[in-house]
DNA sequence: CAATGTGTACTAGTCTATCGATACACTATA
DNA sequence: TATAGTGTATCGATAGACTAGTACACATTG
């Protein structure tokens, strides 16, 4: 597993770590159990502190994506039944649905806006009011 | 034209600011030609600094959903052609889309990343690369 | 021109996010 | 028990986001 990121992108160092380990996991270059880079390992690689893997690493493990062991090291957590292959469907229909909004014309921000006030609509009418797995 | 604010939810006063004006265009509560409220008026109904609004209708008109006329005041833009129209096709495109999504359990989380994926393949695609109408 | 209403420009304070330095605590191994 | 490898905790520096105070410039109306 090795990690790259982009000094200059103004996106927050620990974030560009969350994104791809949590890409990793999707396309199933990480798995269960595997055992991620040391934090010190890390540091030493991309030139940059400890503590900002760390951060990285903890905010991950509160997602429920991976596990700290204290002395031992980070570790790829069960995310819980085929999670993996629910995302792949969910990635198809998303997919779609992009592809037919393009095709309307609208930017970008458009469409993320689009797609945040029926969030924001389905929050308010069920429970998926809890964000992340925690 | 009323706004209110949460000054606790931890959003900046502006950005909200900026969501409602949006709103109202899109639900046709604003359209061209139509004057927003003066920039000291929003401030002193809000009891806030005129710069926070002054920081909103500056993005807006950077956006250009609106437009500041030095003087006389601020004016909801045309947006193009029947562009609310097409907003309102793709809400329902992105509503069905979503609905099938929280079908499948996701959370809120892996939702926006799913989607946000697929946005950035799209990008790579396509020429939709200029975010806002700017 | 005067008066009033409008947006604009400049400056600064405060808070938070981000990243870093360094010392501590747990675990595994021999 | 010693040692080396791992995560943990605490504190500090810096930059940027956000908001505010105040004075300026343009437009409209009479």
């Amino acid at each position: 597993m090795i990690f790259r990121l982009n000094q200059s992108s103004g996106i927050p160092l620990y974030l560009q770590l969350m994104e791809q380990v949590k890409h990793a996991v999707e396309t199933g270059a990480l798995r269960e159990g595997d055992q991620l880079p040391t934090i010190r390992k890390v540091a030493e690689d991309l030139v940059m502190n400890p503590n900002t893997v760390v951060r990285a690493y903890r905010e991950l493990e509160h997602e429920g994506v991976l596990e700290l062991k204290h002395g031992s090291g980070a570790f790829i957590k069960e995310s819980g039944g085929g999670r993996a292959g629910v995302i792949r469907k969910a990635r198809a229909v998303v997919q779609s649905a992009v592809e037919r909004l393009m095709l309307l014309g609208l930017t970008e921000d458009e469409l993320r806006r689009a797609f945040e006030n029926e969030l924001a609509q389905a929050r308010a009418k069920t429970a998926i009011g809890k964000s992340s797995r925690g």
